[in-house]
DNA sequence: TTTATGCGGTGCAAAAAATGCACCGTACCT
DNA sequence: AGGTACGGTGCATTTTTTGCACCGCATAAA
């Protein structure tokens, strides 16, 4: 929207931390973009940047208008959608914070089956960890966040909550997924395959590992999920991850069980929003759709 | 500020309900005006005026995009008003909507004060009854409410609260003036002159009077209090009116007693704002003035 | 029914605003 | 000391906005 412009110009200073390279991202020059910002900051009453040797950066004031664009833009984008759904278009446009169990199976589900009722919905998701989703939220930058046991839970509103508990994934023809749940203490003594420490299943196996006295120390120790479900194929290894990340691959070589609550206690998976908001109609009934699709889980 | 101008275009073509009105209002000619509408409608994505015969009126999409500018500008002063206040500057203006009582004595006394500390702050003062004030709010036209006895209460979030006794205005050398406190009955059996009924002690005295089985018959009704002050001098006659508009004047023509708690209940004088508003830091610092004023009333 | 008035909308030329280019002075880094 | 990258500015150029004149249309008065 046009006059959003110059906001968006000082939102692309303040990122890159230079008027030059800000002017470029933004195709304009750099007199034609520093003017624009010099008459801003003349309207505005003071000087919403920090002068400073090889750059610029926002200065408190900045912060604050920033912040006001933010959420100027998101609301006016949710006017934007409501009118667009009173008028019986059922467009706009979902944008979710998730984290990375929900990529392989979940999601791309959902979506389906929400696009194939209203195909002028367009979606983009960021995967982020649970601290990262939750300040997707703050700035406006995304709508909804699905996470594993978020941290902050400030300005964090609950929609949905579902216990997952964490599961262990191996191979089917390891001795152990002949049983139908497995301890923690089965799980320590074979070598693991772990998420990294920022993941809430990795926190909850540390958790529940130093209560028995014991501790985890994988031999693989990664960012991907998708790494962590094809390894244990190679080596005779256990994995962790919650099940809605799993589904039996068809060719029935793999095998997940869940680890007793007994040992670990069950993980929360949280579908929120930014406390007081009100979400673009879109947003707003994916997330429904999401809140009945996660009940059901 | 430059960026709202369309807006406040907009505004003021829904204000005059006719383009070429608001084009004269805002100083440019109705086709420049017409195209920055039609404008804003295509990039927008939908039409926010409806084409009657004689003019234009908002649609429902229309009224949500000005309920969105409206709050956009309300939090971009905020914002503005915070940075001139980090800066040291104390500047600003206050917008109070409130009841007629206040007029006389309270609100000039309490806004000198404050101007005397910061004598950079200006101030709007709307005379408003109770229903509206409230909606001088909602649609984010005034900062703060002082009302008695407000009706909805709906997004309206009480700063303050304090009662206040309806009173009995007569002159001294009327006989009931002799005594402390006056009862229902001995004023309804004198001539009375009355508060229109939309005031909140109208309201309060009716609903007395009612459980007494008696009627308020007022030889006068208006809606300025200060004829009612006044009008007492020239006939024999009771006025009715809270203490905070009251004080005695010098010459000692006028008496205020008042009416016993026991026959008409105490009515509540409330500072408020919109529920869930960031107030401008001056309107911010002079509710609080206020509050603290009105709970030594 | 005719006429008159006032409305929103449009083509085109003029005015205003934003932009691009070339250049300045300055602070930092090598 | 020299090189580089930064923000800032004067000026010609481009883009956008505006004003004027005018159209078609609907309502209201003659």
């Amino acid at each position: 929207m046009k006059h959003f412009q110059t906001f968006a110009l000082i939102e692309a200073v303040a990122r890159s931390g230079s008027m030059r390279k800000a002017a470029e991202d933004m195709n304009l020059t750099a007199s034609a973009l520093n003017r624009r910002i010099r008459g801003f900051e003349a309207e505005f009453g003071s000087p919403i940047f920090e002068r400073i040797p090889g750059g610029v950066r926002l200065n408190p004031a900045g912060e604050m208008v920033l912040h006001h664009y933010r959420m100027s833009k998101s609301d006016f984008s949710r006017v934007q959608s409501q009118v667009a759904d009173l008028s019986g278009e059922r467009r706009g446009h979902v944008r979710i914070a998730c984290s990375q169990a929900l990529l392989p199976y979940f999601l791309p589900e959902q979506i389906a089956k929400y696009r194939a009722e209203h195909p002028g919905v367009t979606f983009t998701v960021k995967v982020r960890d649970r601290a990262q989703a939750e300040q997707e939220l703050a700035s406006y930058a995304s709508d909804i966040a699905l996470v594993f046991e978020p941290v902050y839970l400030v300005d964090f509103e609950v929609l949905e909550l579902v216990p997952q508990q964490v599961h262990a994934i191996l191979r089917s023809d390891d001795p152990l997924a002949a049983r139908k749940e497995l301890r923690l203490w089965e799980c320590l003594d074979a070598p693991s395959v772990a998420p990294d420490a920022k993941y809430g299943v990795r926190h909850l196996l540390e958790f529940a590992a130093r209560r028995l006295g014991r501790s985890l120390s994988p031999i693989l120790e990664t960012e991907s999920f998708e790494l962590i479900r094809h390894y244990v194929l190679h080596e005779r290894a256990i994995g962790f991850q919650i099940p809605i990340g799993l589904q039996a691959p068809l060719d029935g070589r793999l095998a997940f069980r869940p680890i007793s609550k007994k040992d670990v206690s069950p993980g929360s998976l949280i579908l929120g929003q930014l406390r007081g908001r009100t979400l673009p109609v879109a947003s707003a009934r994916f997330a429904m759709q999401l809140a009945a699709a996660l009940h059901r889980e």
